[in-house]
DNA sequence: ACTTTGTTGGAAAATCCGTTCCGGCATGAT
DNA sequence: ATCATGCCGGAACGGATTTTCCAACAAAGT
């Protein structure tokens, strides 16, 4: 006998699962938070691969499709790909409503379009800048460090504030420069030529990132530098620079780019540090189980 | 030995396809046509079943895989399911060969690029879940709001610090929770049911930020939840609520489309508290004079 | 006309997969 | 402390699916 509460589209899946998060065993929490965040391997993957994907035993895909009151794991898995088969192709839909003026009139959904077309604009253009010679010695700076000290303010400190989230998980030390209660010089009192520092700084150009990152040059640290041109106040303290123009949209410019480059300048040099050997493969799986948590 | 042309996506396949139709059986042109014109039956079925519909044996199809270059009919299989895994753009199979080791060694520039593509994947994944009305009524509780605080930490706390930024440009008044000092409760001490809250939060979840917008909303104070799953604690306290997703690379997430879905929402709020009038039209001129500053 | 080469259909075989079942374990209540 | 309940991991089973193999057939060259 069909179950009537159990969910036949994905949607529903997701609401059915919101509902009766709690009253699920531990496991089944663990498979159902795998099946919505992964849904594309759900339906493509066999049972046992999904399986080690989400860090628990086939047995228990099967249990949870029946405790969501399916047949077995194949019908659960139907719901998956029938998303698949219908679920996508309304992104073209809502580009040409979108797109007829008369219509849709103000919506803010043509906003953030327009936001992320910039950002992935952004994206592009920072991947045909960027050297790769650049690239090397900033990393090669950074994995010499002792300390890292991460400067930027005003548009940039998001840029610093999530470095000094990541840094740490990458075995390297960075030390976030906030300037909370003016203690900025304090807090980079003890920068010397054996740390380094990443400064971040875009027009209008933040004076106290520049002089501090002038006064870390003097002392002989060496400073990498993420800016947005070449007339950048910053720039003549630099070590090394990178360019990073974020399009615009209206009056507003994304931080996609940058954010992107500072990753990768944390991620190279943590990975450096932890396995000095060059020859090294990269192996960054897509997000295999028993790694490190997502950052 | 892998055969060097054999195509390893659906465009090139495609292709190949094109190409060789001529010099292939006529059974296997048979099942090249089906392929082609049904690429879902492909990616979904068992070999039986396409072989049903093709009206072809399923012996059939593992010989014309092999005709090509293919281990057998799953290895061909794969190439159509992958077209479907991210929508059109097959970021996941760019994923896959930017990180199947070979050519470039451990590159940075590498790293780079892959963090690229994830953030562009994650902005189109976005663009395809948010919906508008859930974005409408989110502006419209903002445009409202006497005050409106930004609870953002550790990894979320980039957008929080970049929307505390954007919003007193936009003739909104921000309030960032940063929690210094502790002082996170006194921050939202004042806050009540006219004002509003923008909450973000992702996995692992940090409980800070779930108390405070629990106890927001008990005082009334309307809560626009961004975070990755239904499983989020902060859901339940969500007056409207975003989900986000953003593709990992490695163990690393971008933020991108979080940045580009905030940005969105307060922009859109701004502009429908400067120009309460409804029926005036958008004009986001690309940078017109007169504007403020780019942000 | 005969042989050779290549193609096709079908069935057998090997593999893989989903499911079930049982023993162990933790948890919470008595 | 003991018991009961429910959850979890692993192995074994049965079914389905892919693959291989062989015989029949068609076409082209000799």
């Amino acid at each position: 006998m069909p179950d009537p509460t159990t969910p036949r589209d994905f949607e529903s899946l997701k609401a059915v699962l919101a509902e009766r998060r709690g009253d699920l065993p531990r496991r089944l929490q663990q498979v159902a938070a795998f099946a919505v965040e992964h849904p594309d391997e759900v339906a493509f993957g066999t049972a046992a691969s999904i399986a080690t994907l989400a860090a628990v035993q086939p047995s228990t895909l099967v249990r949870f499709a029946k405790a969501l009151g399916y047949a077995g794991f194949s019908d659960l898995q139907s719901v998956f790909r029938h998303r698949l088969r219908e679920g996508w192709p309304d992104y073209a839909d809502r580009l040409r409503t979108l797109n007829d003026a008369g219509t849709a009139g103000r919506d803010p959904l043509r906003l953030l379009f327009g936001f992320s077309e910039t950002a992935a604009a952004s994206l592009d253009r920072m991947r045909q800048t960027v050297s790769s010679s650049d690239l090397e010695t900033a990393i090669d700076i950074l994995a010499r460090a002792d300390s890292i000290y991460l400067l930027g303010q005003r548009r940039a400190f998001p840029i610093a504030a999530y470095l000094a989230y990541a840094m740490p998980k990458l075995n390297l030390r960075g030390v976030l420069v906030d300037n909370v209660g003016s203690l900025g010089p304090e807090q980079l009192a003890n920068a010397g030529p054996r740390d380094a520092m990443i400064a971040v700084s875009f027009t209008p150009y933040t004076p106290f990132t520049v002089e501090q990152a002038r006064l870390a040059a003097e002392r002989g640290t060496p400073v990498i530098v993420i800016t947005d041109s070449v007339f950048s106040p910053l720039q003549p303290h630099a070590r090394i620079w990178f360019e990073v123009v974020e399009s615009d949209y209206g009056a507003f410019r994304s931080l996609s780019a940058t954010m992107c480059l500072a990753m990768t300048l944390a991620v190279a040099a943590g990975e450096r540090v932890t396995a000095p050997a060059p020859a090294r493969k990269p192996v960054r799986g897509t997000g295999e189980a028993g790694q490190p948590r997502p950052t």
